[in-house]
DNA sequence: CTGGGTAAATGCACCCTACACATACCTCGC
DNA sequence: GCGAGGTATGTGTAGGGTGCATTTACCCAG
């Protein structure tokens, strides 16, 4: 009500995090959309949220990092599939180097946090 | 130009990532918002943003995380001196844990892609 | 024929972020 | 004593990402 959401709880993936993943699991192998969805959770997404999930999709084929067209399904709808190119795969080679550094930050965070909170109350001297 | 800035280039560091590491900061003792600002690409900010730093401090200080107080100093013009309240050391707490669980999920994205990209064009069969 | 799983997409409000800009203090050198 | 530059703290604002709700449509099983 009156804190604000910030306040709420630490929700905290990379800011963008969907677009590495999404073009990760493209590199692995063309997919579609729903199959993707499911192996969101598998990287962090907890609760992956469709409607991004597309837009997502869609503006990077809009950017040129993917490829798609429509595949008939044996077993339901139609599936718009979608294909990882060559310009996507050099953006997830990009985005895994940021990541990386991502990756080292967040762990000197958790060992300087690991020190301070064994070190209950000493050293508080402050210039 | 026409390419939205989430094709700039990989930005990402965890959201409200700067809030977990002003209370760590404060937790390894009370400090000020130019010091603060000096720490921080320590912990991944490589261009801390001062205005966002010090609109989180003031934020944090009415959700009663942080207590504050003015302080002259011996070389320059008076100080607001953050410390860290009970309170905001259990929400350190809360985001140490959350952010272990995003870089344990950046691991997994890393040793994958890393698996991936040591598999040039095999294995793209899919169902 | 209706319910539920598959599949894709839009609308929208919220808020975080980045960037620019403003203000004031203090010290040092000229 | 005056200006430059470092110290120190703030405000304004545009833009974009995220999360949530909602919609549409196909297909098969009961």
């Amino acid at each position: 009500m009156s804190v604000p959401p910030s306040a709420q709880g630490p929700s905290g993936l990379p800011r963008n995090y969907l677009r590495p993943c999404l073009l990760l699991l493209l590199a692995e192998g063309p997919s579609h959309g729903y199959d993707l969805l499911e192996q969101l959770p598998a990287l962090g997404h907890e609760r992956a949220d469709p409607g991004g999930m597309y837009r997502s999709l869609r503006a990077m084929e809009e950017e040129g990092l993917v490829r798609s067209w429509w595949e008939d399904s044996p077993t339901g709808p139609a599936r718009r599939t979608y294909d990882l190119t060559e310009e996507g795969l050099e953006w997830l080679h990009a985005w895994a180097g940021s990541l990386r550094l991502v990756h080292g930050a967040l762990g000197r965070f958790l060992t300087r946090y690991t020190a301070a909170a064994d070190e209950p109350v000493r050293g508080r001297a402050r210039r």
